[in-house]
DNA sequence: GTGCTTGCAAAGGATTTGCACGCCC
DNA sequence: GGGCGTGCAAATCCTTTGCAAGCAC
């Protein structure tokens, strides 16, 4: 797990490194992102980002600017179309597991899944370009409590 | 694979088996459904079915209503978030084949995949209790073509 | 200084809701 | 006849866009 801060700076970091600049605003958004819990919707960053005087537009194109970067990935899934999440600087390709408690996400590596997926597109002679798994259910700590 | 015909039935018998009126507009609701590649969106039956006087209000709330009793699943991902695809009657869990060419979706049972995902979730001290999988990629018939 | 970024405000859509009427059972 | 289902229209909400001013580099 990531402290929040350590968060905040490698998003800010990964813009620099992209090319794109360092401003008070994104630092904001970042610190916003960086503080939520690791699901979120564009809603919820608004409503915290309005009062400190930071435009919708404005979120919205970070939002964006962000999933195109890899910082952010978007998870869709009935409960929660268009909620992001956070996600480490990974080359990996990892799936979700979403927890319908307290909402927390935790990304997994599943080299065995992947393989599964091809074959079964395969047998259905389907070429595949792509996938998205997401699994819900209950986390370690919820498991007790609920 | 089912003909149109047979599938607005299918969708008209269901409704009548869990106690729903089965009125003109909602057969007319069907037909279009069934005349609908696999993946639709509702912006698109709206379209079609304002002109002969359905209402906005009644295709989303049947489009609600369908989901519910199984009859349709939404669908999620980048590309086609809200959309939905028909589904039919079927005990057993399934996976999506979506076409990134033509749009058809497939459904795929996939026992393997099941397990390895719930394998996956023990792992991480997860409890599983459902999940979501999509495939994007080309279809056969996409393949020779685009 | 230059050009990317931002904030404001307004536009643009999509989906939902309220209500009175009509039709299915 | 009773109550669910429907159509109309308006409301609401989310998201995007345009543009002039501000700020990072």
């Amino acid at each position: 797990m990531q402290a929040t801060g350590e968060r905040a700076g490698t998003i800010m970091q990964r813009l620099a490194e992209l090319g794109y600049r360092q401003t008070n605003t994104r630092a904001a958004i970042a610190q916003a992102i960086a503080s939520r819990p690791s699901q979120f919707t564009a809603r919820e960053l608004v409503d915290e980002l309005e009062p400190k005087k930071i435009g919708r537009a404005t979120v919205f194109r970070a939002l964006d600017l962000l999933v195109q970067l890899g910082v952010l990935e978007r998870l869709h899934g009935d409960l929660h179309c268009h909620s992001y999440t956070y996600c480490a600087p990974d080359p990996e390709h990892h799936h979700h597991l979403v927890c319908t408690s307290c909402g927390q996400v935790t990304s997994v590596v599943a080299g065995t899944v992947e393989r599964e997926l091809r074959a079964l597109a395969r047998q259905a002679q389907f070429r595949p370009q792509g996938h998205h798994v997401e699994i819900y259910g209950q986390c370690r700590a919820c498991q007790g409590g609920a």
